[in-house]
DNA sequence: GTACAACATTCGTATATTCGAATGTACTCG
DNA sequence: CGAGTACATTCGAATATACGAATGTTGTAC
């Protein structure tokens, strides 16, 4: 069974997006490249800890950087990282859904399990 | 900045997500419904182990189980689960090739960067 | 009822992640 | 050169995750 590397790989790009700061970057970042201080504005994450997710992000190529003079400009590597982000998105959506509708049925027993 | 909800859910659907042996279960889901014996057979992972992982891919409604007997079937809960899933092998396939064709440039740089 | 099989849960420990504080580096300007 | 801005890295402590061992639960057969 040699597809434990495939396993491997494939949950190190998961856990690389599996975080809410990191997810907020991405989200940010999907409308185009932006520099840090830009990404520290809109998101709010205190600098130190911000350079830490986008090194974590560039190291897994999540994301890319590019420097001009001063500033370091970050975006997207990959359009499929948007696309897998959106999918995410409907099956989370979809599953508060499903929840909702569990709870409704729980709360309105009229018909026996 | 209400997003941050948003945000939490997101990367918490990623978390489940992200675990190599978690990979391993759903990439052996995605062929049919499964009870518990047949994943431990598949995967090798121990007993308990395999159960604390389901328990949890349940309770994130990544997955869902239905009793018959003494069996207990498992399956994926949303199809768009595989797609995501087979997006995020691509972004890393890519993302494996393009390291590749760094390490190659840097092997023989013929030309200057 | 007992015995057994299939699966789940709890608990403790090893390991990994996260984040702030401090410090370091790269670049520009004068 | 020094000073300032933009960003990166290191370190340590708090927190979260993973897993094995032991124990529980549920269902079937007798």
């Amino acid at each position: 069974m040699d597809d434990m590397r495939f396993y491997c790989l494939h949950s190190e790009l998961c856990k690389t997006l599996a975080n809410e700061k990191r997810q907020m970057i991405l989200g940010t970042l999907r409308d185009g490249e932006m520099t840090v201080s830009q990404l520290r504005e809109k998101t709010r994450i205190p600098q130190a800890n911000l350079s830490q997710h986008l090194s974590l992000l560039r190291g897994r190529g999540v994301v890319s950087a590019r420097r001009d003079g001063t500033h370091v400009f970050y975006s997207i590597a990959n359009p499929k990282i948007i696309q897998a982000f959106d999918l995410i998105t409907e099956v989370m959506l979809e599953s508060l859904e499903q929840q909702k509708g569990l709870a409704d049925r729980a709360l309105a027993p009229d018909a026996a399990e």
